[in-house]
This record gives C-alpha cells, structure tokens and sequence, in this order.
DNA sequence: TGCAAGCCTG
DNA sequence: CAGGCTTGCA
C-alpha cells in the first residue's frame, strides 16, 4: 500500500471513473503547443477514421457523440478553453464527475446539447457553422497548398505543413520547434533518396508522399468535422461570447500541430519499417494467426503478436524484459507503425514494445480506438512496403531498431511514461537503478554528518578551499563546493524552503555574497523541482495502479518514492533520513493524489495550494549542520 | 517596475 | 544543476 509496485497497467480505465478528468488533465498540462508528445495519435486515428470516414460523415450527428468525438476533440480543447469552462461553472461538484471541459462532456456523452434540443439548436446556428466552417476550411486549405511535396529537393521549411500558417504566428517558440521536426524527417527522406538509384527511389518517394498527402486530407476533413462539433459545444455553453478569431488563431495553431505531428509520425512509421525491413531475421515472415503470409505484413504480424501471448494485462512484469516466449525474436524490430496500424491494449503491455511512447496519447485519449481493428489498411501499409524498397543504407537508420529510450525501462517507468510524457526525460535520466538497501542503521550525528561530507572525491579542493574562502570576491561557482552541495541537499531532509537566515546561518564558512545567496536559493528551488515532480508522478501512478483511497498513500523507506528521493538527495546513502521527512513526503504525496484526483491539476496553478501546505513543514536544521565543513 | 518563485530547457 | 524566461505580487 504505501509503495507502487508499478506492475500493472490501467488495461481498463473504466476502473477509475474520474479517468476522463485525466484525459483532460493531459490536455491541459501538456497544450496542443507542446512539441514534446510526438504521438502518432492522429495519423493513427485518421487511419481508422479513413476506414470509417463514409459512414462516419453520413451519420454526423452521431458521430458528434460518438466516444470518439471526445478524443479528437480533447486533442483540440486548449487549456484555455478548459478554464473558461470551468470558471464558468459556478457550482462546484461534491464529487469529481462534473466536466471541466466539452471534451468531457463528450467522452462521457452528457453533452448539454443533447437529444431533445439537439435539432432547433443545429438549425439556429447552421448559418453561423456555415461561415465557421468556411473559415476552417479556408485554414485547412492554406495546410493542403503546401503539403508535403514530392519532390526531394524540398528545403527546410518548405514542406512544414501551413508556412503561411505558421509564419502567422512565428512568436511562438514552440511553434518553430514544431517546425523544425517535420523537415528533419524530410532530409531523411532526402538522404534515403540520394544514396540509393534515383529513379526508383524518386518514384516510390513520390508514392508515398502522395499517399500521405492523401492521408492528411482525410484529416483535415476529419478536423472539420471535429471542429464544428467543437464550434457547436462552444457557442451553446457560451451563449453568443464566441471569440471567433480567437478561435480561429487556435484551431489554426492546433491543427497545424496536429498535421506536423501526423506526418512527423507517418514518415516516422515509414522509416521504422524500412529499418523493420532491413534487419529483419529471414524467418520472420512465418508466424501465427496467418496474418503474415508476406514479407509485407509483418508488421501486423508482430504487432498481434504479444496481444495473442498474454491475455490478460495484470502483470506487465511478469512478461519477459524483451521479448515473448517461443516466438520469433523479432528483437526490437517491431518498430513498426503500431500507431498506424493496430491499436490493441495487449500490445501496450508489452514491456518491450518500442512503440510505447508514440502510443501512449492515443490509448489515454483515444480509449475506443484500443478496440479498433483496421480493415482497409492494406493500401497504407502498401505505401509503407514500398519504402522499403528504396535501396536505405543501414547506417541511414543504424540504431532505429531499439530505441533506447524505452527498451531497457523497468515497468514503473514505463507506467510512468505513459503518464506524464512531458516528464519522460526527468524520469528516465533520474531514477537509477539502486540496491533495496536504503537507509542508514547508525543515528543521525555530528561525526557522522562531517565524515559524510567530507567525501573523497572533494579532498584535493577541500585543502584549499579553506583558504579561498577568506578571500572575498568569489564567483559564485568557485565560492560553493560540492561539500556545500551535499550539506544543502540533507539539509533539505529538514527544510524545502529555508529562509535566507537559515542558509547565512548554516553556511557561515562562506561569505554569503549577494550572488552565492541566490545560487543557494536556486538549488533548493532545483531540489524542490525534483521533489515535486516525484510527488506528482508518484501520486499519478498511484491512481493508475487502482489506489483508491488516500490512507492507502503512504511514504515509507521502501517505498519506490522514498528510494528516488533518498537517491537524489543522499545519493551515498550516509545519511540517515529523520522520519519527519517521510511524513511530509506522505503528505506531499496524498495532497498530489488528492488534488489529482479532484481534477485539480486542470488549474494551470494547481500546485500552488501544495506548495503552500508544504511549506509550513518545514522542521529546524539541526545544528550540527552548522559546523563548518571542514571540521 | 522590480523582485522572487516557478517553469522550461539543455 | 544552471541559465533564461515567465508569472505573480507589491
């Protein structure tokens, strides 16, 4: 209870029935602005709404409502909107159910627009709908002139979906980030091209590029679908305060996002299968269930593969590291187009799956996609085919295979990636594999405190550090040491906001300039980053690992959390940690399980109120931490 | 306007 | 962890 083994995964997110509330939470803490979520959701989706677009388009009204309807569309509600809305709703709900957002209210399919008023309302706003969606349309066009082009001798830039669309609105830093992806897979494309015989490779680039030309008309169709449905929620809840250019400006920011991730993700899964291809055992074409009966299928094949091998989704660490009992090693080489190809939960669970990044927005927005099996992708994964063709070298893609990112992570990361992708770096970077053994049997003492401080790896410095110290005009870096460092990362077992009387007090053996002063404040706002954001990742992965209830959120020493801070903080595990720090971790940690599970978190300042609580537990520093370091 | 705290990024 | 930027407050 007070750990996260972090061995399962949420194959059913109908357990936790405030889940939509995190959907919602994902789209607001990580904007459509966000460049980092290099999802392939849409393409994914726009594969699957290619299958359907037909029918979809015929039946609009429900596809309005269609639990689908909330996923593309979560995608599309700005964090912005998200808080007009709720600051709108005046009563606030006793329990988590209550919609912050139109994209809830439609995943839970208690849209205020709903049946009976539904017809007057489509009728009195048609002509306005009329002209938003000749705006869109106008948008999208200006995305479609400058699609990915054929030719090969694209610049930077040129191909980026929407240039005119983007110049518009070029302040925006994440924007020319945005930027900047699509191209680097076109000079891909470019190199591929160049190193193999022209001709052919030109003309099954060209295929392919057509192909996803294709693909992205699907979903700009598909994006003003979602879009007048967004327009109708928009205009009933506000009643007439539409802010169309405002609208306008971001639905024209969120789809260019979109399109560049869909292509970004499209050529990615185009090149993963080449090198999918290109390393591919001889044998692999075999295989169960008879999907693969070519050498052009299998991607389906694998991608099936680990679904069919372990049914039930209970314990992702039971599964193999990397790789499925009996089955063709296919070593990491199932990189391939899962996103554009099938969508099941089982393969989620697939410790190995490369995949699992790309995949994730998808499974947590796109919840009724997971069951979706594509019928008609035959023609696509044609196009993917053909790339492999083109004659690629190996060194083009020398490392695509595995990506090393998420291969080799523990479960708990990868639950952990699932959930907080703008997080994933911290957490891959900052959880170390360590031993069980954590805390320290000997009390907490002076000598103790001293010999910890007085680490080896600092002597050659600590000699003269003495002497330096008495000359005052120090650069900040030169005026505090690694000792100071150390001290300053246990004093924080004490105190996560410590005054500035307390840090002159406890670092009396170095002249506290001006500069030396803000340089300690900056690290425990560091150390207090690296705590809090092991708070919300753990109290996040508590609610997916089904802790219902905040008493069963606890702070131990063996907890994993404990163990991350206790890493962090006290890396040469020295130092006994004083219980009063677990008990303000536990309740650090269930004031973020708390806020999480009210919804809280859709508030851009939601932490704030944590912080404030916090900060009042704060303990004194023991004295001994005022002897100087060298001692 | 200036400062402090927080956030983001490398 | 540090630097730069943003945000919130007085």
């Amino acid at each position: 209870m007070h750990h996260f083994p972090s061995s399962t995964y949420p194959e059913d997110r109908a357990e936790h029935p405030p889940s939509f509330l995190h959907d919602n939470t994902y789209n607001s803490s990580t904007p459509p602005s966000s460049s980092r979520s290099s999802g392939g959701s849409l393409i994914s989706m726009l594969l699957q709404k290619t299958i359907e677009s037909e029918q979809t388009l015929q039946e609009s009204s429900a596809a309005y409502y269609n639990p689908e309807a909330h996923i593309s569309f979560s995608a599309l509600t700005s964090p912005r909107l998200v808080n007009h809305h709720s600051s709108t709703s005046s009563k606030s709900s006793s329990t988590t159910m209550e919609p912050l957002s139109p994209a809830s209210q439609a995943s839970t399919g208690a849209s205020p627009n709903g049946a009976g008023s539904n017809q007057d309302w489509t009728l009195e706003l048609g002509d306005r709908r009329q002209a938003k969606r000749a705006r869109v349309e106008n948008i999208i066009r200006g995305i479609a002139v400058s699609p990915p082009s054929p030719s090969v001798h694209c610049t930077h830039g040129e191909t980026t979906p929407s240039n005119d669309l983007q110049s518009e609105t070029m302040e925006n830093k994440q924007e020319s980030k945005r930027k900047q992806r699509v191209p680097q897979h076109q000079d891909l494309l470019r190199t591929g091209g160049a190193s193999g015989k022209s001709t052919d490779e030109g003309h099954n680039l060209r295929k392919q590029l057509q192909t996803m030309q294709r693909l992205l008309g699907q979903l700009q169709a598909r994006f003003i679908q979602i879009y007048e449905y967004q327009t109708e929620s928009q205009e009933d809840v506000r009643d007439g305060t539409f802010s169309t250019d405002k609208e306008d400006k971001l639905l024209a920011d969120i789809l260019k996002y979109e399109l560049s991730r869909a292509v970004n993700s499209s050529v990615d899964s185009i090149f993963k299968n080449i090198s999918h291809t290109l390393f591919k055992p001889p044998q692999l074409h075999i295989k169960d269930g008879g999907m693969a009966e070519t050498d052009d299928e299998p991607v389906f094949l694998s991608s099936h593969e680990p679904a069919s091998s372990s049914t039930h989704v209970d314990s992702m660490s039971r599964l193999p590291p990397c790789s499925k009992s009996g089955m063709v090693q296919l070593p990491e080489i199932q990189t391939e187009a899962l996103s554009l190809v099938v969508q099941k939960p089982a393969s989620m669970t697939h410790p190995c799956s490369p995949n699992l990044t790309v995949k994730r927005p998808l499974h947590f927005h796109q919840p009724s996609l997971l069951y979706n099996h594509p019928t008609d992708l035959h023609e696509d994964h044609q196009v993917l085919d053909n790339l492999k063709h083109n004659g690629f070298h190996h060194d083009t893609f020398g490392g695509l295979p595995c990506r090393p990112t998420t291969m080799g992570l523990p479960t708990s990361e990868m639950v952990d990636l699932l959930w907080d992708p703008v997080k994933v770096k911290s957490k891959v970077t900052s959880r170390p594999p360590r031993s069980p053994q954590v805390h320290h049997p000997t009390a907490t003492g002076h000598n103790m405190l001293l010999d910890s401080l007085g680490l080896p790896h600092v002597k050659m410095e600590y000699g003269s550090f003495q002497s330096m110290v008495k000359r005052t005009s120090y650069v900040l870096n030169e005026g505090l040491t690694t000792h100071h460092l150390k001290k300053a990362k246990l004093m924080f077992f004490y105190t996560r906001y410590p005054s500035s009387n307390v840090l002159t007090a406890f670092f009396s053996d170095i002249q506290l300039t001006r500069c030396i002063m803000s340089q300690l404040i900056k690290w425990f706002s560091n150390f207090r980053e690296f705590y809090y954001i092991q708070m919300e990742k753990f109290a996040r992965q508590a609610r997916v690992e089904g802790v219902n209830s905040v008493r069963d959120v606890a702070v131990r020493r063996d907890s994993e959390l404990f163990r991350a801070l206790n890493m962090h903080y006290n890396k040469a595990n020295d130092f006994q940690v004083p219980d009063r720090f677990l008990e303000v971790a536990e309740i650090t940690l269930q004031e973020f399980y708390i806020s999480i599970s009210l919804a809280r978190d859709s508030d851009p300042s939601w932490k704030k109120a944590i912080y404030k609580v916090i900060s009042k537990l704060d303990s004194d520093v023991p004295a001994e931490f005022k002897a100087p370091l060298t001692t």
